[in-house]
DNA sequence: TCTGGGGTCCTAGGACCC
DNA sequence: TCTGGGGTCCTAGGACCC
């Protein structure tokens, strides 16, 4: 069985911003959006102050328990720079490590005998005193577990920061006690469709019928209803996965109500796009232009996109011209806008051709589904399992028997092959 | 039993994550 | 005055092909 852990920063940002700054000890502190617009991670102490997570922080600094809160603009720059630092730490632990965000890496710890607890903290003084960010270990045999394991590991104060869930009967007693809702991938509308089922622990849902699972959560759910049982799914990739698409997009400081001020934020948006594609080292064939006016505020809502195809580039004055020329088109008088953006897809390195494989496709994954794409194929027969099989996760063209249903999906096939 | 079958590509939209 | 900015994956359905 494989063993995963989650290693988590407490209050990343916050903690970042601590870094250099001790005076920042013990006091409520709070990094805050684009434009000092909401809150975007906070303290200990400025949750206790009653701070939530992407709360306006015109309204939060109104408060008066709320005054004497530390603010920072975000600085991703220095962020990006700390999670590497944090990344490098536990590559001395570890050589299979895979940052999942900014502030949360996967590590396999499979071939460490003894204590994992001991050695999970060890992990984290090790990165404490090495980059000053605290953390949290969560101990799983699979990721899912793992994650649950961490936030476990935050909430309960006893535990010093590490908790192993590895023996089915530690899980058990907590997961009857959860919320399934607090599971990595079960977010509010997949809990409502449970709660309808009678199912509002982790427990009863791993104790739902597999069948069921899959047809109210679709693969998604069903992987992770694995996953909780103790079966991994989910496996550690260390290449990172080529980038598909990226995004300038931004809520306006001031809402616009002229095509002039729409014209030079879409310019400038698709101009920052043009200069992220290149630090990539990227083109891209597929170009999306988007504005719409507030979900909050009162008044005539309008709100549309404009998606196609470009010839491949990360030239920004080619995209400013096509953009701008895109949002003229989506540009409607009388209104009040307060958002827009520009996205960028089908990214390639310069000079691809159409069915090139990217050696940044991760090898793992790839590796995993050829070894079961041979296997299904053994066992149904040559050739029985078709192109359109792109991942375990994915639609399964079998051909046995009846070919009725365009697509049979046997994502139980699936798993008995991998087991 | 069965009312063409199998496949690709594209788009839109939903859901979730940090 | 002021309400984040990114991402990923899955499903469904239409157009089109042989």
């Amino acid at each position: 069985m494989p063993t995963y852990s989650l290693v988590d920063g407490n209050s990343f940002y916050c903690s970042c911003e601590r870094a250099f700054n001790p005076r920042l000890k013990g006091k409520p502190v709070v990094v805050l959006s684009n434009n000092d617009g909401c809150v975007i991670a906070r303290t200990s102490e400025a949750k206790a102050l009653g701070i939530r997570m992407g709360e306006p922080w015109h309204e939060v600094r109104k408060r008066p328990e709320c005054k004497t809160v530390m603010w920072f603009s975000s600085n991703y720059a220095l962020y990006a720079d700390m999670s590497r630092r944090v990344f490098d730490v536990l590559e001395t632990f570890s050589p299979h490590v895979e940052p999942y965000s900014i502030d949360e890496m996967f590590m396999s710890l499979d071939g460490i005998g003894g204590d994992l607890a001991e050695y999970g903290r060890r992990i984290r003084s090790t990165v404490l005193k090495a980059t000053k960010i605290p953390t949290c270990v969560g101990i799983g045999p699979t990721k899912t577990i793992a994650k649950l394991a961490n936030k476990h590991a935050k909430d309960a104060h006893d535990l010093g920061g590490v908790c192993d869930l590895r023996e089915e009967r530690n899980r058990l007693e907590l997961f009857g006690r959860w919320p399934v809702g607090e599971v990595w991938g079960i977010g509010p509308a997949s809990a409502q469709r449970l709660e309808r089922h009678g199912v509002r622990t982790v427990l009863d849902f791993i104790r739902m019928d597999a069948r069921h699972v899959r047809d109210e959560l679709s693969v998604v759910g069903a992987r992770i209803q694995e996953e909780l049982k103790g079966n991994s799914c989910l496996p550690l990739s260390m290449v990172a996965p080529m980038r598909k698409g990226l995004a300038v997009t931004r809520s306006f400081g001031t809402p616009v109500t002229e095509w002039q001020g729409m014209e030079e934020a879409i310019a400038a948006f698709a101009y920052r796009a043009g200069e992220k594609l290149r630090e990539h080292g990227l083109v891209a064939g597929h170009l999306t232009v988007f504005m719409r006016t507030s979900e909050f505020r009162p008044g005539p809502k309008y709100g549309n996109q404009a998606a196609f195809t470009i010839e491949p580039t990360s030239d920004s004055l080619t995209l400013v011209k096509l953009a701008t020329r895109a949002a003229h088109r989506l540009w409607r008088d009388g209104y009040t806008y307060a958002k827009g953006g520009v996205m960028l897809n089908d990214l390639t390195p310069p000079g691809a051709r159409t069915g090139d494989l990217f050696p940044s496709k991760d090898p793992v994954k790839s590796a995993n589904l050829m070894a079961t794409l041979d296997e299904l194929n053994a066992r149904f027969g040559r050739g029985a399992v078709r192109s359109g099989a792109t991942g375990l996760d994915r639609k399964w063209t079998v051909r046995t028997g009846n070919l009725s249903p365009r697509y049979t999906t046997s994502f139980e096939d699936a798993l008995v092959v991998r087991a």
